[in-house]
DNA sequence: TTAAATTGATTACAAGCGTAATCTATAAGT
DNA sequence: ACTTATAGATTACGCTTGTAATCAATTTAA
C-alpha cells in the first residue's frame, strides 16, 4: 500500500484502466484497438493514458516512440477503495444498509445465492 | 417514477438532502442549523438548496418572504438509483463480484453476517 | 525525398461541483 | 425613520471530467 491515492480515478478513466488489468503492457494503440466498441475517438483514450499516467495510475516503458503501458496498481485495491467510498458517502457506512438495497433490487438468481451463502460460511 | 432523473444528486447536495429526509418542511435556517458541526457556511447550504431546487429533488412553499424545503423523492428511490449506478460503472453490473468485495473486505460481525443470511434466504 | 500518417504533449472548452461573495428586496431593531 | 440584518437570486472561480483538436517531432509510404 505505498500509494497514498489521493488521485482517485475517473469513470472514463476507469474503463482505460480495466483494459490494462486484463492485458499489459499495451500501446496506446493496443488499448484504442480493445476499446473500439466504445466508440471514444483515439485522441479521447490517449488523453485518459495521459491522465492516468500523470496520476501515476500507469507507468510506461517506451519502445522507440511509443510507451507501453502497465497498470502500477491492482485491481482488487481500486474496487475496495470505490467500495468504501461508496458505503460512507451513499449509506454513511451501514453496511447492512447497503447489502439490503442491492440483495433485495437486484433479484438474485439461484446461483448467485449460493454464491453468496458459501461466501458467508467461509466468513467467520 | 415520475422523474425522468437526468439530474444526478451530488454528495454535497445529498447530504443537505438527508436532513430534510430526516424532517421536512424546514426553512434554509432550520437545515443550516442542523449542519451546524458539518462546517460549512451558510451561503454554502442555500446553495445546495437552490441547486436542489433547480434539480427538481426539493420543491417548497413560500412562507412570507421564507421557503419551507421538502423533498419530492424518496431516499430508498436514491439509494437505489445510486447503487445500481455503482454497480454499473464499477462493477460492471456484476453483483456477485460486488458483493464478495464487500463481505470480504469489511470484516463483518456476527450479527451483520446473521442479517446478511436472512436476507438471502427471505429471497427466492 | 518529399508528403502523409502517427506519437506523445499541450491546449481547449463546456458542464458539474465545492465553496462561497455580491446583489436586491424586505423585515426588524433602535 | 433610518440602519442593519436577512432571504433568496445571481455571479464567481478554480478544479475535475468528458470530449476532443492542435502541435511538434518522427516514422513511413509513394
Amino acid at each position: 500500500m505505498v500509494h497514498s491515492m489521493t488521485n482517485r480515478v475517473s469513470d472514463s478513466e476507469k474503463i482505460v484502466l480495466e483494459v490494462l488489468w486484463q492485458e499489459s503492457p499495451l500501446s496506446s494503440q493496443g488499448v484504442i484497438a480493445r476499446l473500439e466498441d466504445h466508440g471514444w475517438n483515439k485522441k479521447t483514450v490517449k488523453t485518459f493514458l495521459n491522465r492516468l499516467v500523470k496520476k501515476n495510475i500507469l507507468s510506461f516503458t517506451k519502445q522507440g516512440r511509443r510507451y507501453m503501458y502497465s497498470p502500477t496498481v491492482e485491481k482488487e485495491d481500486i474496487l475496495s477503495e470505490e467500495s468504501n467510498g461508496f458505503l460512507t458517502r451513499v449509506f454513511k457506512g451501514d453496511i447492512k444498509a447497503l447489502l439490503a438495497t442491492f440483495v433485495e433490487n437486484k433479484q438474485l438468481s439461484k446461483s448467485e445465492l449460493e454464491y453468496l451463502k458459501k461466501l458467508l460460511d467461509e466468513q467467520k
